[in-house]
RNA sequence: GGUGAUGUAGCUCAGACGGUUAGAGCGAUGGAUUCAUAACCCAUAGGUCGGCAGUUCGAUUCUGCCCAUCACCA
């Protein structure tokens, strides 16, 4: 029976370039869709730009144009990237559609008809300059718990601390400057913490629908039975803002990450009507239609629980699974930009690097979990070299020329009880099944000793010696018969990855587009095929270097969204830290050491590893700190000893208290050698010295 | 700080319900070959399976702690 299957990626934001990190997502959910498509079911690929927010209608306002200006000409770029990458989306839609609004219309009326929906006043920081409510990351301040200065609005990089802005002390706004208003707005929610939601929530994100690891962090969310530790969702903005206004409520608008998700419903109803496709057949209740959605897994939360729930209860069905992948570093690292490792989609092409190159990379790394995988620029041109030239492109290399001299490009019959092409055809259904998986690097193992069983065969009947012996015509022709036909049935396999190469290869072999039902057959004797041109080229390590220079960025980057999926509006944190060997000496000045008598010491209660120090540095007041060293020391044995603290560092509030600086202590980086040595100075030092 | 995950040969990764010699590809080395994009074929070398403890007759595989990396904390 035809499956019919919708299928969805997570929406870029329409405010900066596809980088190899989405592709990550991009590719696998491609991947996918091809091999479904392949396979006979009926599946359509959604995507769309995610065109809302404060930080687009910024960025538009920056560049001196208008938001739906700003929206349409990143749509064209990202269109043109996806497309690069032979992203096959049915339909590549904007959330800032007419379907779009009315779908988020209609499930806002839903939820709100059955009790979902709240409206509270709450006090929010306005920008008097520029006359609009600040997200919490648009407002800098002093850290209210350490008093670390800059911090932003939400939670404090210095001590971690997680607060509302309207705690931060003296607060500015990050876009004029200006001193911020406090004022009252209302807001309106959506009530997660109700009974229902959590009742729904506990059953569907424990139902199978996601990978064990993301069900188990589900957990920690929804915490044990009983306590519901679900708090309400804040869906509104107030003008300005560029998104939908909520239909009865004048001057407020649905928050971006409202009708993201719904973004996924308004272009499948788009595509509807381009296709004459039946939307309520996919999205009603009871629908025996399938819907998946491809996303990152820093952002499980919103569509493991947000969004079922706001479908559940809007009377609509959820999705089938949702798929969680990890995220992409480069050589190991995070992606860097003065490593140069921070790759756009359009640097990669414009290099003149291949796309099925990085197709078939990620392929043959990614599974069915949520670990992030490497692209080892090393490793890529050696696997790629190596594993789709060297074997798979290899074989109808070595094959063609043969058949088309001697045999005028008329092949004979193939023998379909050849170990070598029963064992494909044996494997076909089981690399399927990976498939089906997202087991793709499992599969490629599979196909690549499949492909090495094809070169083994060749190199068994030696070809090239039958060639050059009388009457051993037969034997040849059958020989380069058997190799094309191997090569025939490898290239479905890897169809789905290859999409332009497989093009090639059923234009070579004279055939109608490869679908998986032809692991099944064997070309026929006599049946002609045109000549060979060289399918794939070899990836030059010299292109890589380039590829890495035109990335490089050698200033100090800067704070750019480092997160593949987030929307910058929610979280904008990871700022680089500049990639230097040394420090100046004025940046070694700026550390505060001294000399810290130990004026007592205490186990803490609950901490497993720290011990509470009061330390006098000469001041009238003694530090509190709190040092790592429960393992190596006994507190009774400290007391009175002098030793070296961090005097100015940032103060750090923990579980157990305010941690005012931090002690000086010795280890093997590498935690080869165990143990933990504190500092001490010589005899006639005192506290409060300065250590420089 | 809490939570979820990851850590196996130079590189990228498999695997083991605990049990004789821990696997593959790439890379390295040696050989064979010349049909093929210096591709392919055969063989060899390489690992105290992140660290420390515990359970066990026996752990890399189970448990605890530690270290490192990634993500999330609305």
């Amino acid at each position: 029976m035809t499956r019919k299957i919708l299928v969805t990626s997570a929406l870029p934001y329409a405010n900066g370039a596809i980088h190899l990190g989405h592709l990550v997502e991009y590719i696998q959910t491609d991947i996918w869709v091809r091999f479904q498509k392949m396979a006979g079911n009926e599946c359509w690929y959604v995507c769309a730009d995610d065109t809302h927010g404060t930080p687009i209608m910024l960025r538009a306002e920056k560049e001196g144009i208008t938001p739906e200006q700003l929206i349409e000409r990143v749509h064209g770029e990202h269109y043109r990237d996806f497309s690069g990458f032979l992203v096959g989306f049915d339909n590549y839609y904007t959330t800032h559609s007419p379907e779009t609004r009315d779908c988020a219309n209609t499930i806002y009326g839903r939820l709100r008809d059955a009790g979902l929906i709240e409206v509270r006043t709450i006090e929010q920081y306005f920008d008097p300059v520029k006359q609009l409510f600040l997200p919490d990351r648009f407002i800098k301040g002093e850290c209210p718990k350490c008093h670390a200065k800059d911090q932003y609005g939400d939670n404090c990089e210095a001590c971690g601390a997680a607060y509302a802005p309207t705690d931060l002390i003296e607060p500015y706004s990050a876009v004029s400057g200006a001193k911020p208003e406090l004022r009252n707005s209302e807001h309106y929610f959506f009530k997660l913490s109700d009974p229902r939601c959590e009742a729904f929530l506990r059953a569907y994100t424990s139902s199978g629908v996601l990978q064990n690891e993301a069900a188990n962090k589900m957990q920690e969310w929804l915490g044990e039975p009983g306590d519901n530790k679900l708090t309400d969702w804040d869906i509104s903005r107030d003008a300005p803002y560029f998104g939908f206004e909520i239909p009865d409520a004048p001057g407020k608008y649905f928050y971006v990450w409202l009708d993201a998700p719904i973004g996924y419903m308004g272009s499948f109803r788009n595509l509807c009507a381009q296709k004459g496709l039946d939307f309520d057949e996919f999205f009603k209740p009871e629908s025996t239609t399938e819907l998946y959605h491809f996303i990152g897994k820093d952002i499980l939360y919103f569509h493991a629980l947000f969004w079922p729930a706001e479908l559940a209860h809007a009377g609509y069905r959820t999705p089938t699974k949702i798929f969680a992948h990890g995220f992409l570093t480069v050589d190991g690292a995070k992606m860097s930009k003065s490593r140069g490792t921070f790759i756009t989609a359009d640097s990669f092409l414009k290099t003149g690097l291949n796309p099925e190159w990085l197709r078939y990379y990620y392929a043959a790394k990614l599974s069915a979990t949520m670990e992030d995988i490497d692209l080892n620029l090393e490793d890529f041109v050696a696997r790629v070299n190596a594993d789709l030239v060297g074997k798979y492109v290899n074989i109808a290399s070595r094959s063609a020329g043969f058949i088309a001299k001697r045999f005028n490009g008329q092949l004979a019959p193939a023998d379909g009880s050849l170990p070598a092409i029963r064992a494909i055809q044996d494997a076909a259904p089981r690399i399927a099944e990976l498939y089906e998986a997202r087991e793709f690097g499992k599969a490629m193992r599979e196909v690549m000793a499949l492909a090495d069983g094809a070169n083994q065969y060749v190199d068994s009947v030696k070809p090239w010696e039958l060639a050059k012996q009388e009457g051993r015509d037969a034997d040849l022709h059958a020989a380069c018969t058997n190799a094309l036909n191997l090569f025939r049935l490898l290239t479905v396999l890897l169809k789905p990855i290859l999409p332009v190469v497989a093009g090639k290869v059923e234009a070579f072999l004279n055939i109608a587009p490869l679908t998986w039902a032809d692991t099944g057959s064997l070309l026929a004797a006599g049946h002609a095929i045109n000549a060979y041109e060289h399918l794939m080229t070899r990836v030059d390590p010299k292109l890589i270097e380039k590829l890495v220079e035109a990335n490089r960025e050698s200033l100090a980057p800067a704070p750019e969204q480092q997160s593949q999926q987030r929307h910058a509006e929610h979280q904008q944190k990871a700022a680089e830290a500049p990639a230097g060997e040394f420090c100046s000496i004025d940046d070694f000045m700026k550390v505060d050491l001294r000399i810290a008598r130990i004026a007592d010491a205490a186990h803490v209660e609950g901490a497993d590893k720290l011990v509470r120090l009061t330390l006098d540095i000469g001041e009238e007041k003694t530090r509190n700190v709190f040092a790592g060293i429960k393992s190596a020391y006994d507190p009774a044995q400290l007391v009175g000893r002098l030793t070296v603290m961090v005097a100015n560092l940032a103060p750090r509030k923990m579980k157990f208290g305010l941690s005012e600086g931090m002690v000086l202590a010795a280890s093997d980086p590498d935690g080869k050698t165990g143990g933990l040595y504190i500092l001490s100075p010589d005899s006639g030092a005192q506290p409060g010295m300065r250590v420089k």
